[in-house]
RNA sequence: GCACCGAUAGUCUAGUGGUAUGACAUGGGCCUUCCAAGCCCAUGACCCGGGUUCAAAUCCCGGUCGGUGCACCA
């Protein structure tokens, strides 16, 4: 067994992950959180807005997960989402149509099914593996399609990534944040993926949560007002050049990175340091974290830099977990241009510039009249004009292959002194991504441990208190009336001030101690014959399974503080 | 989607053409004292469908799920 299977047989014994719909033979690429999991997932969740939405301001949306067809059209997931395949007939293997004819045509990734199939019939390509026949060519989309209304409908999919619900309702959230440079909007939810082959338990689902933000920043300044305060940190990189030349990861101060042009500027720096202080406080070990970055190959064509935090997994080696890109305006550029939408922020500039301008202005009483119904093509025309064109007061404009003299009194020049203020600019974007579910496995095998404890081994999951799905168990020694009463006392009086509690009288109580080990409770209270006597009760620490006597009054206040480590225990 | 391998209680597992082994876990009870090890009792499984057969959980075929390799992973 490796670790992987001792993580996976541990999350399902104990309600952590759970295969979806397993009474009826289950589907590949679906899970189901358990009770723990999802409380784990909701507290993973939470620490994710305590960073994203508490400190950086960046607040939370909810946009549907069924997009209409629009949106996926512009993003480009239609069309680029999309992968032409062709079958052989003979041995069934199946083939990226594209791949096939790359080496014979140039460009040939852009090219429509039709045309490949077309193009393979020419030249006829045959199956790499057997030489068989190839079947014709199909798109086989990523994105889950479904429609909207009754008959027909209107096509719809659900969506492949949180991202677009935000790019779309950029005008009003421009408006939200008073139409000012920087700004930023997140959201957590789900995305679908309908994978060819989904694999690696959580890895790769079909349906999975994300959480993204997206950042909108002034596409000329890429500074960040707080770099300062993290730019001495240092972190684990491993830059293209680096990884093109076959050399090992380095460890590297963030303001050097920046400023050597590594890191391509300080926001991205910023966010990619937030993502790892993110990742560690969620319980991925620091050593096993690295920093990639895109090679240049593997990178969007718009995108200027992107990062991907990428976790070291016993059984999958380095598996991303987060990207971190800098996408520029990309993504507003394409809605911008379907929706015809003002995807655009005013930028003020700090001095207005003043321009001389010349206008030439059409005198419609003339024109309208005189030229009946030519005059609104003869105005079309004169918006053209510059005033150099103007020969001695007149102006010959081309109609419809007709050249039209007008005199003076067809128009009037107008002189004047503009001001400009600023200039509409699209917002580049910074967008960090997380992959919830494959945070949570990697949270999961980083805080496995397994111990030797008097010959026995003790397995326990050393998760940081904030996410552990139960903060503390409470526990009476004997299964006996006497010790029950003060322990459900205790539950009580914590679940009242919101602590995740349990009680558990069933078994030994060494075989409590490893339950909760097992998930992680951070604390185990255990009532005995002298919390009769005295009125205390033990607190058992999870990791050193050292334990402490105390009463029972303020206990609430003491394990409430422990969890928020106010004071040491 | 293809190929190979696998699927037995909650988990891990033994095994067979005649309904199944064990461990751990779980539930109830006992226990005056703390790290899965005490005592008594109990619950619990052959992935689904079809075929062969007197009889299929076992053999055959198909499917589903899982693992691995190929392909894919904007």
């Amino acid at each position: 067994m490796d670790l992987y299977d001792k993580v996976i047989e541990l999350s399902k014994r104990r309600g952590f992950l759970w295969n979806s719909f397993e009474i009826y033979g289950g589907a590949a690429g679906f899970y189901d959180y358990g009770p723990y999991g999802a409380m784990l997932k909701r507290c993973v969740e939470n620490i994710w807005r305590d960073f994203f939405v508490v400190q950086e301001g960046f607040f939370e949306i909810e946009s549907p997960t069924i997009g209409i067809e629009d949106i996926f059209v512009a993003s480009g997931h239609v069309s680029g989402f999309s992968d032409p395949i062709t079958e052989c007939l003979k041995c069934g293997e199946v083939f990226r149509a594209d791949h096939l004819i790359n080496n014979i045509v140039s460009g040939a990734d852009g090219l429509s099914s039709d045309e490949l199939e077309r193009l393979i019939k020419l030249h006829n390509t045959r199956c790499p593996e057997c030489g068989g026949n190839l079947d014709k060519v199909y798109d086989f989309n990523l994105m889950f399609t479904t429609s909207i209304g009754s008959g027909a409908g209107r096509k719809a999919y659900l969506r492949p990534e949180t991202a677009q619900g935000m790019f779309v309702d950029f005008p009003r959230l421009l408006r939200f944040y008073r139409e000012k440079l920087p700004f930023g909007a997140t959201q957590i939810g789900k995305a679908y993926r309908n994978e060819i082959s989904p694999r690696q338990g959580v890895l790769r689902l079909r349906e999975f949560t994300q959480a993204e933000a997206e950042i909108f920043i002034d596409p000329v300044d890429k500074t960040h007002p707080r770099f300062k305060e993290i730019a001495k940190k240092k972190l684990t990189l491993y830059p293209a050049n680096v990884q093109e030349e076959g050399g090992e990861p380095i460890t590297m101060q963030l303001d050097e990175a920046v400023s050597s042009g590594i890191i391509a500027h300080e926001c991205i720096a910023y966010y990619i340091n937030l993502t790892c202080e993110f990742l560690v406080a969620c319980g991925i070990d620091s050593h096993r974290l690295r920093l990639r970055q895109h090679r240049s190959d593997e990178m969007a064509h718009y995108a200027a830099d992107c990062w991907d935090a990428e976790v070291y997994l016993d059984r999958f080696g380095w598996v991303e977990v987060v990207g971190i890109a800098d996408r520029t305006d990309y993504d507003l550029k394409a809605h911008m241009k379907l929706s015809q939408a003002q995807l655009t922020v005013f930028k003020e500039y700090k001095t207005a510039q003043k321009r001389d301008v010349v206008e030439i202005k059409p005198n419609m009483a003339y024109i309208g009249p005189t030229f009946k119904n030519k005059a609104r093509e003869i105005i079309n025309a004169l918006q053209n004009i510059s005033p150099g064109d103007i020969k001695n007061g007149t102006v010959a404009v081309n109609v419809n292959g007709e050249t039209i003299t007008l005199g003076s009194e067809a128009f009037t020049i107008e002189r004047r002194v503009e001001e400009i203020r600023g200039e509409n600019v699209v917002p580049h974007v910074i967008e960090p991504s997380f992959g919830i579910d494959r945070i949570i496995y990697a949270i999961l095998e980083h805080s496995y441990f397994e111990e030797m404890v008097e010959d026995e081994t003790r397995v326990v999951l050393k998760l940081p208190m904030k996410i552990a799905p139960v903060k503390a168990a409470v526990l009476p020694l004997l299964t006996r009336n006497e010790l029950i009463e003060p322990a459900n006392r205790i539950v009580s009086l914590l679940k009242k001030i919101g602590i995740q509690t349990v009680f558990d009288d069933s078994g030994t109580i060494g075989r409590r101690y490893r339950r909760n080990d097992e998930i992680g409770t951070p604390y185990a209270i255990t009532i005995d014959y002298e919390t009769l006597k005295d009125g205390t009760v033990t607190i058992r620490d999870r990791d050193t399974m050292k334990q402490v006597r105390v009463p029972i009054k303020g206990i609430d206040l003491k394990i409430s503080n422990a969890l928020t480590q106010v004071p040491p225990l």
